[in-house]
This record gives structure tokens, C-alpha cells and sequence, in this order.
DNA sequence: TTCATATTTCGAGACTACTAGAAATATCGA
DNA sequence: TCGATATTTCTAGTAGTCTCGAAATATGAA
């Protein structure tokens, strides 16, 4: 198994998790100005410290990105990590039947 | 969190472990006709038993899909499963930067 | 420096997933 | 029916993940 693939299944582990699911969606979401630690643990209902290991294990996946701001840890969404594991599914995907991911495209393509 | 959400957390911990990735690619790659459960377990070194857990794991997520041949079982990926999955993990990656997607198109609309 | 705030790291308990041999089940052929 | 083959289910041990309070760390303000 190759060095990307390997990180694929951490990333699809780390997605893997209610939690951390709804987290990374809400980062996506947000966007660029991405949501401090407390504010993602609060918003989930979870304990400050359970937050911080399930963020730390988006980053270490490449889904994640942090950056402190003064007092505050502001996280956001890592749209490459993103790209990178949507197009490795997709690559996969298509590999035995092109005509599986055609209509995909209007979702990639989306509301741009 | 929806039961479209869950079922989308199942498929995406269900891909994130090392042989159930490689199992779901092969079938992937073989394509509609599918592999033998004993065929694919030979193929990833791993014994029928840890292996019938993993079909069933993919099997349960949407992922596979199995059928009795006489003595064999015969196991192939579920497309409509991966569609959905790709499809989901789109919608939500494009919902914050309509750009973010946009050259994934070309992975989806790929040899076709 | 001292205090308050935000977050992480530590530590431990509970839970779940993974693994694989052995036993059970299903099917076919002799 | 009996035996061979393919696969699953059972069982149990191990390993890893999840959780969260408490302690440690980092920052800014008084």
C-alpha cells in the first residue's frame, strides 16, 4: 500500500467519527474564517478536551488546519486535504465503470 | 445528525481501515463480476474469517453486496453506495467555496 | 507578577474494533 | 448419505479508540 494511499485511510478514519463528521462539516461551512476550539467544542456539546483530541486527529489527517490567535486556537477546513481524498475516491471510483461518477460532476461543479 | 449522516459516517469508517480500502478497490477494479470471498482474502494475505468480517463491515456501510454462487460467495462493490458517498462528502465540501470543487469534474467525468 | 482565559496534554477507565482458530452451516458431487 | 469445499459465526484475547476530569501550558491584562 503506497504512501498515499495510507493516508487516505487516515483521512476516511478520521471521518469515520459522528463527532468529528459534524465538526469538519462545520469548519467547511464557515469557511475561511474557520471557528475557535471553544466555540467548535460548545457547538457540539462536548468536553473542551475531547474536542481537542478529535481536532487534532483532523489535522494530523490533512482535513484540518489550526493557527493561534492570540488567546485562541482558530481551526479551519483544509480544502487541499479535501480535494485530495474526494479526487482519490473518485479516481478509484471510475477505475472500473466511467459511466458510475458521470452525474457526479453537477455536484462538483455545484453552485458555482 | 440525519440518518442520511450516519449512514455516511458508516461508509466513510467502514473505508478507513487498510484492508477494507484495498478489498473495496479491488472489487472496484474487477467490476461486475465481482471476486469469491476466498479469492479476495487469498489476495490480501488475510484468513477467510478476519476477512468475512471485513465483507461484512463493507457490506453493511452500502459498500458491497454479495450473492451466493452454489458454493461460492460472490462479492462485488456497490456503486450506488459509493455514488451516494461521493455525493454526500461533495455537497458538503462545496456548501462553504462554490470553487473549491470545481476541477473535480474532471476526475468524474474521467474515461468515459 | 499575578490572575483569568483558552487550549492542550496527561492519566485512567470504559468501550469498541480487530484478529484468527475452531466450530457450525451451506452446497455440491460421488 | 458421506465427504470435500467455501464461508460464516462463535469465542476470546489483544489492541486501540473514545471520553473526560485534572493538571499543565500559553497568552494577555491588570
Amino acid at each position: 500500500m503506497s504512501h498515499h494511499e495510507l493516508w487516505a485511510v487516515d483521512a476516511l478514519q478520521a471521518l469515520g467519527h459522528e463527532t468529528r463528521l459534524s465538526v469538519f462539516r462545520m469548519l467547511v461551512k464557515v469557511g475561511s474564517d474557520g471557528m475557535m476550539a471553544g466555540e467548535i467544542a460548545e457547538g457540539c456539546g462536548v468536553p473542551a478536551s475531547t474536542m481537542s483530541h478529535h481536532l487534532a486527529n483532523l489535522e494530523r489527517a490533512g482535513l484540518a488546519s489550526s493557527e493561534r490567535e492570540s488567546r485562541v486556537i482558530r481551526y479551519r477546513a483544509d480544502y487541499g486535504g479535501m480535494r485530495r481524498l474526494l479526487a482519490f475516491l473518485m479516481e478509484d471510483c471510475c477505475q472500473g465503470d466511467p459511466l458510475l461518477c458521470a452525474d457526479l460532476s453537477k455536484f462538483a461543479a455545484c453552485k458555482s
